[in-house]
RNA sequence: GGCCCCAUCGUCUAGUGGUUAGGACGCCAGGUUUUCAUCCUGGUAACAGGAGUUCGAUUCUCCUUGGGGCUACCA
């Protein structure tokens, strides 16, 4: 049993790292019969972004990386509401009161052009990294400089004021990390880390541990961008006297030129790749396959076999950079899984819109057969089975080809012969038309090429189709003798 | 700048002291008796550099270099 959750803000769209974060835990979760819970970490009311929680749910859903306990479509789920950090201010209160009264935390009246000030004149002197604790700690307003009377007076005078913790000197934080191993930070290089804002809301490293303490979270899972405040965390779980859960920072996701993930490089919220249409099988495979291996060759996995291949150990400890270009080779493997039926099905409602006759088909299934190996969005099946559907426009420019060695003057013959030839046929199918087609053009002493290239662009009107021989049996005789007819009308005048 | 993390083909990666350094995507060539696609076969291409440890380093240690992250009353 194990309990990890998703942790995010609602600040924009979730995106394709947010998305693996979101899918690791998930996969920890479910191999250990555990607990998916997702959190909404929404105290910053400046970058809050109205409708971006939504997103953020739906977006699981489609992935089918639903949390079993927390926020949900459905509304909070599960015994330790609310999970919307906003809502549950009262507990970071609490846990604050907690650290001031054993001296781990301590208020600090500064206002930000005070903070800024200082830090200016601190480099100007010399100190590349001005710090609130070692080099501002003692110059500045704060509950360690000033007399218990001062605070008490200016808290009165409704002062503003933020809570910070105390960073002890001298200290060295050791932690271990799941993926990368032991850890260590000097106390020195760790700040002292605002708990509690002065608007009142606490701030993601107050939230976070007071949360995931709160509601039982064993593993955490996170981004590397939060390795540097690690320390912090530990101080924290410490200064509270808890039980700390295990960390596994995972690599991020990398721009192509570099740098963490961000838009202006290409597309990186999720909702993107779901408009392009790529399925969430898709995506799930992709995303788990970067950072992750499952130790082996094999590379399709459904999300219950990542379920089962997932481990820690096997995240790597580099940034992978999103790239796309096996993204697409994917989608075309998934929809190649399909069985034909499953397939029919998912692209019908597709190109019924479209061509409505679609809708009620009896022949679909078989129609759709014959583009599952030439496409690789759902979208591009209308427009690959538009033959069937409307009469293909009759054009000598594409029925002659250079490259088939068939002159425009040729065309009447071969189609002539064509009609001659399939009219005669009385078991239809695939076989039987092949293998008269082939007699045909060996009687007539003509590279095959030069009959079933004209053949199968009367019959689908396009440069690039299905075959021949397919189109043609699924076409029906009739039809297929009708369309060549009317070519060969037009081909004459 | 400081602190931290990282480092195998262009990309995703396998490798855990001795391998012709493997796979996948992409790309190139050929094949699959019509096009496109699929599929198959083959090819291209990597251990950042330098010391050290060792009989022997891609693998262990250190340094350099490079990349990335953090450095807010954002997460």
């Amino acid at each position: 049993m194990s309990r990890t959750r998703f942790a995010p803000s609602p600040t924009g769209m979730l995106h394709v790292g947010g998305l693996r974060t979101a899918l690791f835990n998930y996969l920890y979760a479910k191999k250990n019969e555990g607990t998916f819970i997702l959190r909404i970490e929404d105290t910053d009311r400046e970058r809050y972004e109205e409708g971006t929680e939504e997103n953020i749910l739906k977006t699981l859903d489609w992935a089918k990386l639903n949390p079993d306990e927390g926020v949900t479509l459905e509304g909070e789920k599960g015994d330790k509401k609310p999970y919307h950090q906003s809502e549950r201010l009262d507990v970071y209160k609490k846990a604050i009161d907690k650290l001031l009264e054993s001296k781990n935390a301590y208020y600090a009246f500064d206002t930000t052009e005070e903070l800024n000030r200082m830090r200016e004149e601190e480099k100007k002197a010399g100190n590349p990294a001005p710090k609130y604790d070692i080099s501002m700690r003692m110059r500045m307003k704060n509950s360690l400089t000033l007399s218990e009377e001062e605070v008490k007076n200016k808290i009165d005078a409704g002062d503003e004021y933020v809570i910070r913790l105390k960073v002890p000197d001298n200290h060295t934080v050791k932690v271990f990390d799941e993926i990368r191993g032991a850890l260590e930070f000097k106390s020195s290089s760790i700040d002292d880390a605002v708990l509690l804002k002065s608007d009142g809301f606490p701030t993601y490293h107050l939230a976070n541990i007071v949360d995931d303490n709160a509601m039982d979270i064993d593993m955490v899972i996170r981004g590397e961008e939060w390795l540097p405040s690690l320390p912090k965390h530990v101080l924290l779980y410490e200064a509270f006297g808890w039980n700390m859960p295990k960390f596994a920072h995972v690599p991020l996701l990398l721009n192509p030129s570099g740098g963490k993930l961000s838009k202006r490089q290409g597309d990186v919220s999720v909702s993107d790749f779901i408009e392009r249409g790529y399925l969430p099988e898709v995506m799930i495979n992709f995303l788990a396959l970067l950072g992750w291996n499952p130790g082996t060759t094999d590379e399709i996995f459904s999300l219950d076999e990542l379920i089962e291949k997932f481990s820690l150990d096997r995240v790597q400890k580099g940034g992978a950079i999103f790239d796309t270009e096996k993204l697409d080779w994917l989608q075309g493997q998934w929809i190649r899984k399909f069985t034909p039926k499953e397939f029919a099905e998912r692209i019908q409602p597709i190109v019924a819109k479209e061509f409505p006759d679609a809708r009620k088909d009896s022949k679909f299934v078989e129609k759709a057969q014959l583009i599952q190996d030439r496409i690789t969005f759902f979208k591009e099946a209308s427009e690959m089975l538009s033959f069937f559907y409307l009469d293909p426009k009759v054009d000598l420019e594409l029925i002659a080809s250079k490259k088939q060695k068939v002159t425009k003057d040729m065309v009447a013959d071969i189609v002539s012969m064509l009609i001659e030839t399939l009219e005669k046929i009385s078991t239809w199918n695939e076989e039987t038309i092949k293998e008269s087609i082939i007699k045909l053009a060996k009687e007539k002493e003509l590279k095959n090429g030069q009959v079933l290239w004209p053949l199968r662009a009367i019959l689908t009107g396009l440069p690039y189709s299905p075959g021949a021989f397919e189109v043609a049996e699924v076409l029906g005789k009739d039809e297929t003798l009708k369309r060549l007819a009317k070519a060969l009308e037009l081909v004459k005048k």
